[in-house]
DNA sequence: GCCTCTAATGGACGATCGTCCATTTAATGT
DNA sequence: ACATTAAATGGACGATCGTCCATTAGAGGC
C-alpha cells in the first residue's frame, strides 16, 4: 500500500530514474487531496498525509515551507484541475447555440467527472476552513471570472433579441450558479437520493421560466 | 474579556446563586460556536473553548463526555436556534398568500438575524467536516422536513389552479432551497459585494418565471 | 575514480492536543 | 454545625502535532 502511487518513470525524461522533485511535489499534492477526501481535514496532518505519500516526513517542510503552504498550494491545484476539465467539457463548436453553451455548462458541472463523492467532500472542506485561511479562500469561489463569462455572453445572446431588464442577464448568471451550488450541496447531503438528470432537468426549467419561449426540452 | 459571558442569575432561580450546570451546559455550547466563528474549526481545541466561556478544562468531560460530544451538542444546538428563528420570522397570518408565505422563508434566510458573518462561518465549517462526523452531518442539512413542507404546501396552492407538470411543485421547492444555499455561499464568498435586496429580487425573479403571473414585484 | 550539489531521509524538539481523575468547592439534608 | 452529594477545578498523562536539521543517498561534472 505505501508505495502503490509512486511515480513511474516515462523511460525517456530528462530525469533517468529517481529523484524527481517535481514529481514529488505533485505526488504530495494528490496526497494531500486524497486524505482530505479520506478522512476529513481536520485529521489530515503532516504525518499522515506522507505515509499516504509514500514519502517521508522532511519532504512538506523542504518543497512547500510547511503544512499550510501544501493546504494552499493543494486547493490551488483542485481549482485549476475543476476548471480545466469544465473547458474541456465544454468547448463545443463555436457554431453551438447559446441555450446549448449554457446547458452544457450545467451539465458538465453535474457530470460524473467534476461531481463526485472525492470532489464534494475536498470542496467543502475547502470551503468549511476558507474563512480562518485566507490562502485557500482564493481558491474557493465559484465564482472563476472565465465561467461566469461564458455564461454571461450566452445569456446575453438569448436575451438580445427583445430588450428586458438590464439586470436579466447577470440575474440568470448568478442563479445559474447558486443552483448549482446547491445540487452540490444536495449532492453532498445525500449521494444516494441525486440524481444528475433531475438536477440539470430542474436548473433548465428554472430558464425556462426566465427566457420564455427558450431552454424547452 | 474572560469572564464576561457568565451567566448572570435570574435571581428568584431555583438554583440560589452558583451552580448551574445546565447553564454551564449552553455556556459550553455558545463558547465552541463563538470559537468556531473566530478561529475555525481546524484551531477550535477544548483549551481554546474553555478559556472562552471561562470555565475549567474538566467541565467539557464532565458535560459532553469528550469533544466530539460537545462539537455534536453544538451542531444540533445551532441547527434548532436556526429553525426556532425561521419560525418566529415566518409565522404570517394564516390568511397570507401562498406567495407571500415563500417569499417570507426568502427574506428570513436572507435576513441579518439568519445570514450573518458568525452563521455563515459556522454553517461551512460543520458541513465542511460533516463527511468525517457523522453526528455532525445529521445537523448540517439544509432539507428540515417542516421548512420543505411549507414551501411545497405553499407552491401547491400557487399550482393548483392549473394543473401542470407534476414535478412542478417538487421543482420548485428544492430549486428554492438549492437557490438560497448558493446565496449563503456568494454571502461568505463576499460579504461586501453581497445585497440581501438582490439576492431575494433574484429568486422571486425565478419563481415568478416558474410560476407566470405571480412573485411579481 | 572522486568531488560537488541537491534531493531526500527520519529522528529530535517543544508545543499542544484530548482524556482522565484526584482534589477542592459549593449546595442540600438532617 | 456537620455529613452527604454533586459540581467544578486544574494538573498529569501519553499521544500526536508541525517544524527543523544533521545526515545519507544519488546524479552530474571533471
Amino acid at each position: 500500500m505505501e508505495s502503490l502511487n509512486r511515480v513511474k518513470e516515462p523511460k525517456g525524461r530528462k530525469r533517468s530514474s529517481k529523484r524527481d522533485p517535481e514529481a514529488n511535489r505533485q505526488l504530495l499534492i494528490k496526497a494531500t487531496l486524497d486524505t482530505i477526501a479520506d478522512i476529513g481535514v481536520t485529521d489530515t496532518s503532516v504525518s499522515r498525509i506522507c505515509e499516504r505519500s509514500g514519502l517521508s516526513r522532511g519532504m512538506i517542510h523542504l518543497h512547500f515551507g510547511g503544512k499550510d503552504n501544501l493546504l494552499t498550494a493543494a486547493a490551488q491545484h483542485f481549482s485549476t484541475e475543476y476548471y480545466a476539465e469544465m473547458d474541456r467539457m465544454t468547448d463545443l463548436g463555436s457554431d453551438a447555440s447559446p441555450e446549448d453553451r449554457v446547458m452544457a455548462v450545467i451539465e458538465a458541472d453535474l457530470s460524473e467527472a467534476l461531481l463526485n463523492p472525492r470532489t464534494t467532500k475536498i470542496w467543502h472542506a475547502f470551503r468549511g476552513i476558507a474563512s480562518s485561511h485566507p490562502g485557500i479562500a482564493r481558491y474557493s469561489s465559484t465564482q472563476d471570472p472565465k465561467l461566469v463569462e461564458t455564461l454571461r455572453r450566452a445569456f446575453l445572446e438569448i436575451a438580445h433579441q427583445n430588450e428586458q431588464d438590464p439586470n436579466l442577464v447577470d440575474d440568470a448568471t448568478s442563479g445559474t450558479l447558486a443552483l448549482l451550488e446547491g445540487m452540490w450541496v444536495n449532492y453532498l447531503t445525500d449521494m444516494q437520493i441525486f440524481s444528475r438528470r433531475r438536477s440539470a432537468e430542474l436548473i433548465r426549467r428554472f430558464l425556462g421560466g426566465l427566457f420564455p419561449g427558450k431552454f424547452m426540452l
